[in-house]
DNA sequence: TTGACAGGCAAGTGACTACTTGCCTACGGT
DNA sequence: ACCGTAGGCAAGTAGTCACTTGCCTGTCAA
């Protein structure tokens, strides 16, 4: 099992995740074309794919193929780790 | 400003949040204390001072100095943004 | 004031990682 | 059957990153 830490390190893989999050069960075409056109990001089929094969591993991408097509389905549940391991509340303020 | 996802994407800087969340205000040598003793990492001082400084640039832990001493306050305020971008809910299930 | 302690600065090194290039496999339509 | 499309499989490369090493600065106690 990958690290989900490791896996949103990358901006390129956040903005897959923001893709799949706005629009779920997408190809590996239909990501390229749309980081390059929405987002200005001149990747290649294989970097996407390496990146996809990552996100896989942490979880957080899960991928079926349909006949020459594969689907790739978002799952945003490893994140929550990273939620419960640092509650989120303010800082010790040391008044004199 | 630094990367917050970056800060977390090593385990050792992930382990300082804990033991700071653990036990807040450590120096540099409690902490690298702590970090082989506890949870036997073998690393130098140099090393743990850079990991803190990369915490810090990510806004994770604020530093003062009192005296000689210098010490590490955690704030997991800029984690909030991982919660916030990517909402954790149940994947889309494929019932055919 | 001198030595010990807490920490900083900077260059160098090895490992990892994102990305590319080139070729190959599989499925579908005509 | 054949061509085009969607994707996979390496090997190679350039850049980043964690870590070390060596030396320097500042602070406190005796």
């Amino acid at each position: 099992m990958g690290d989900v830490y490791k896996a949103v390190a990358d901006e390129t893989r956040r903005i897959i995740l923001d893709e799949l999050l706005e629009r779920d069960e997408q190809t590996l075409f239909e990501l390229c074309t749309r980081l390059t056109m929405k987002h200005g990001l001149s990747s290649t089929r294989q970097a996407v794919s390496q990146h996809l094969e990552v996100l896989e591993d942490a979880g957080l991408v899960h991928s079926e193929r349909r006949g020459r097509y594969k689907i790739h389905t978002i799952d945003t549940r490893p994140l929550a780790q990273i939620a419960d391991r640092w509650p989120v509340r303010p800082p010790r303020e040391d008044i004199p």
